[in-house]
DNA sequence: GTCTATAAGGTGATAGAC
DNA sequence: GTCTATCACCTTATAGAC
């Protein structure tokens, strides 16, 4: 299990996802991504077996993250606690990898629809965010919990103009998503007469950073 | 000023956002477009003198509209009914188009980056938001701004797997948009001894659809 | 305005030497 | 593991007839 493999393929994969982010998937050859390597085109064929198995090796262990995040959530109550903590846990795993790559995520969906593993990277997120709020609830609500999920995970290239640190703007992300999964109403109606509301009122601090 | 062409031009126009917001530019050919159309790849090089000068010709009243609101906006006191207005012009130019064209320009970032009217496409969204709160305001403010520029014109495919209207989806993506400048704060400070608080306390109903 | 025919170039991918 | 050399394919774009 040491690292006995000269990392080629690691470096491969840094490389493409820097330039698949920036140029896009479509637009970023092969021979672009050999150059930067100073290899040829040739040896990227070694370590993979198409053009689109470098994206799907990428989106590997993001996926597998997002699904124990999903696995934990099933297993919680609906709470405010357990909502929260979602968006945390998915802001982390949004943070441990390269910015680049959630950049590719969500500046390349028309690209990554046809691509089929971005069937299944969108299939995680719909079920992520479905984990944020009842399945019956309003469009609204759906909708603030979608974007809670982007909001954690895109702050760095959505605030690209901005000056100040990535950290600020992860912080800033992360601030955003909890104050918008926690103005959600947990049930389909209005929060008035349930018995969860006894969790609607103990925040409203922003935890940042 | 009538109808006086065939209107080819309009229906390759019409054919093209579609193909591209749901392939990608890349990946959608000129013989695809064709195709649908039946007619041949030259003639579409009759009405366009390149594949970009359709992306192109695509934003023009775009453009054009969002420039008019910044325009509206620049002359307006920087107070949350203008926000809101902000908004709520912004959602009309929105749905005035085709629902495929915002969903072009949100899930084809990447691309339209490489096309330069990306670049100009970007560069009044980011005015837009800049519009929306105070030059200096803390970085979860301005990505507030920008999210609910995002949430009110692309409800629709963000909850694309929602069974609900377009309508609807629209209504939730405004309503959304609404509260999110309605909760930001004026300055670049916390809101407590500016002389612009006396608009803080007016809203909070939603004033959906 | 639309067609047929074609040019010129880049792409992903493969074969086989080292 | 990496190379050279090559292939088949598809693309955008153009020329010129009708």
């Amino acid at each position: 299990m040491g690292e006995r493999r000269s990392g080629t393929r690691e470096k491969i994969q840094a490389v493409a996802v820097e330039l698949f982010a920036e140029h896009g998937y479509e637009k970023t050859s092969l021979r672009e991504i050999a150059e930067r390597l100073d290899v040829t085109k040739a040896a990227l064929y070694y370590h993979f077996n198409t053009k689109e198995d470098i994206v799907v090796s990428l989106f590997d262990d993001l996926i597998a993250n997002v699904d124990e995040i999903i696995d934990w959530a099933t297993d919680q109550p609906r709470t405010l606690e357990t909502r929260q903590e979602v968006i945390r846990r998915y802001g982390c795993v949004a943070r441990n990898r390269p910015k680049s790559m959630m950049r590719f995520v969500q500046e390349s969906k028309a690209t990554l629809r046809e691509l089929a593993v971005g069937e299944r990277l969108q299939a995680r997120f719909q079920t992520l965010a479905g984990t944020l709020h009842m399945p019956d609830a309003p469009p609204a609500e759906q909708l603030r919990c979608s974007i809670a999920l982007l909001s954690v995970s895109a702050a760095p290239f959505m605030l690209k103009e901005l000056d100040a640190t990535d950290d600020e703007k992860y912080a800033a992300g992360l601030e955003l998503a909890l104050e918008l999964v926690s103005s959600a109403c947990v049930g389909g109606r209005e929060p008035q007469s349930k018995p969860q509301s006894k969790e609607r009122s103990k925040e409203r601090q922003s935890t940042a950073s």
